[in-house]
DNA sequence: GCCAACGTTGGC
DNA sequence: GCCAACGTTGGC
């Protein structure tokens, strides 16, 4: 079993999987759903650095935090967001994923980590006590899965969310690599998916001079 | 602490 | 299967 962690991630308890299916199928026609999807292969994960308290728990979970567990890994279970789920369930072993800081002083990308176990039962869905527990999942048909992730490095800067919305919307308007960058065309999603061209340019910008 | 954006719920 | 009401996200 991995270590536990807190991630605080989207939002509801999701209910019924029949129209759940429904989307999927709508969305398989449009190219969204997990089955047609393009594959992707980096990814945007967002959690809280700082202490905010649900239900009595704290849901904080920054970098640091991952960085002290054992093996620097963890689960990033308590994602109950549909979209955020199928995303996780397309992720490969090996492939990296930037962690990001929302909800806090300071907003950015903070450093980065590789998916070390692909998509499996997030149990927190199961466990009355803990703040994602989802009353409508059943023990045989789970409805929320969870990845293993292993903390790699700090980017060699911060990357403030300020900055890069400021190169979005130069790209937006002049072109760019960032032009559909999905952390402001899908803003509250908490696991998304970049290009190997999003993801290579956000990387390249820590080695330049901040905005 | 506010509140816009947007995903989810559930009546019809 | 539409869509208004509701709840959450997350920047500011």
């Amino acid at each position: 079993m991995p270590p536990n962690k807190k991630a605080r991630l989207l939002n509801n308890t999701g209910k019924a999987d029949g129209r759940e299916a429904v989307k999927r199928k709508t969305a398989a026609k449009t190219k969204q759903g997990s089955e047609s999807a393009p594959q992707f292969s980096h990814w945007l994960m967002k959690s809280e650095p700082e202490s905010r308290f649900e239900n009595g728990i704290d849901v904080k979970f920054g970098i640091e935090d991952l960085k002290a567990l054992p093996d620097q890994t963890s689960c990033w279970d308590g994602v109950r967001n549909y979209q955020a789920r199928n995303f996780m369930r397309q992720m490969k072993e090996g492939q990296l994923a930037f962690f990001y800081h929302s909800n806090c002083k300071e907003p950015g990308i903070a450093g980065i980590m590789k998916i070390v176990k692909e998509a499996y039962v997030d149990h927190t869905q199961f466990d009355k006590k803990d703040v994602h527990y989802d009353a409508s999942s059943k023990q045989d048909n789970p409805k929320w899965s969870m990845v293993d992730v292993q903390y790699q490095r700090m980017v060699k800067r911060f990357l403030p969310l300020s900055e890069l919305k400021q190169i979005h919307q130069q790209h937006r308007a002049q072109g760019g690599p960032l032009k559909d960058m999905a952390l402001f065309t899908r803003a509250r999603l908490s696991v998304q998916p970049l290009t190997a061209e999003e993801f290579d340019f956000v990387l390249s910008l820590e080695d330049t001079e901040p905005l």
